[in-house]
DNA sequence: CCGTTAACCTGAGAGC
DNA sequence: TGCTCTCAGGTTAACG
């Protein structure tokens, strides 16, 4: 489900709900998510206070007091409920329109004095980790790319990391160790904006293309975000609001419709890249 | 090292 | 109604 704008979404949602909070207990139904659940994982964090929520790339991290952290992956089909617990009925949830919490694949229960919050995870792609001191937490990141807000994430940067890629531009731009948290669905829309070929080797990119995927991927993300994500199936935030930006959606999903930049006739075509799905305008993308 | 493929899972929707 | 097939917002181990 979620790329860097939604896991962002998520991880505000999440902060305004339990920053400073004492967690009361976790309650594990399925252990067997992406990689098993740790043995000690309910003991650990029973009665522990929660001092902030961050976000790396697509992993959101809770920090506990005393050099705790809970690193969790939404995967593709993960989701978290906030779940009030107001005369023993349910007041709210998050994600899916249904006005009550799934009920199958809810596997962890964060009990808090007035609220649960539930993770859902149809597909079981998502994970949660423990790390016991910030030494351990940044080596797991170590692979992880800059993000594409920082100032890291720059021309020279890119440049130095594509230049002797013989791999499509799509591919290198979805590959986590290059840029952090982009997803099929922004990738995708940012080669649009770029007007690059989404085939296009790496080595093949011009220095005026890398300024605009760098440009371009500010744009669409920080748009994303403000647009509260992209709602294709389900995602809503933890107040039960859907996101709309998969209204403002150029290319993703628009096989067959005419491009929308001015004076371009073209028609959107839809292939694969490595099992993904990539749409572009065989005329103003090049 | 690089690039590609398969694998991990369930559910929704299309087509018959 | 029901069966089969394809596809889905991600990551990573294994292979050549």
């Amino acid at each position: 489900m979620p790329e860097l704008p939604e896991v962002e979404i998520v991880k505000q949602s999440l902060k305004s709900a339990i920053k400073y909070k004492k967690l009361s207990k976790v309650i594990v139904k399925n252990r067997n998510l992406r990689f098993k659940i740790p043995i000690n994982f309910e003991r650990s964090l029973k009665n522990k206070v929660i001092l902030n929520i961050s976000r790396i790339s697509k992993y959101i991290i809770i920090e506990f007091k005393s050099n705790l952290y809970c690193v969790f992956h939404l995967g593709m089909s993960g989701t978290i409920h906030l779940v009030k617990k107001k005369f023993d009925k349910i007041t709210n949830l998050s994600f899916y329109q249904y006005k009550q919490v799934p009920k199958k694949h809810n596997h962890l229960k964060f009990v808090f004095p007035n609220f649960n919050i539930i993770y859902n995870d149809p597909r079981r792609f998502g994970f949660f980790k423990l790390f016991r001191n910030y030494k351990d937490l940044n080596l797991y990141f170590k692979k992880i790319g800059p993000e594409p807000f920082s100032k890291e994430f720059n021309s020279n940067y890119l440049f130095k990391k594509i230049q002797n890629k013989k791999k499509n531009i799509k591919n290198i731009l979805l590959d986590q160790s290059i840029i952090a948290g982009l997803g099929n669905i922004y990738v995708n829309e940012i080669l649009f904006y770029s007007k690059i070929n989404p085939k296009k080797e790496g080595s093949q990119i011009s220095k005026n293309e890398i300024k605009k995927i760098i440009k371009y991927s500010n744009i669409v993300l920080k748009l994303a975000i403000e647009y509260g994500g992209s709602s294709i199936r389900d995602f809503q935030n933890t107040e039960g609001v859907n996101g709309s930006f998969q209204k403002e959606f150029k290319i993703y999903g628009r096989k067959g419709e005419t491009c929308s930049r001015n004076n371009c006739k073209g028609i959107i075509t839809k292939f694969f890249q490595t099992n993904r799905s990539t749409f572009m305008c065989e005329i103003c993308q090049k």
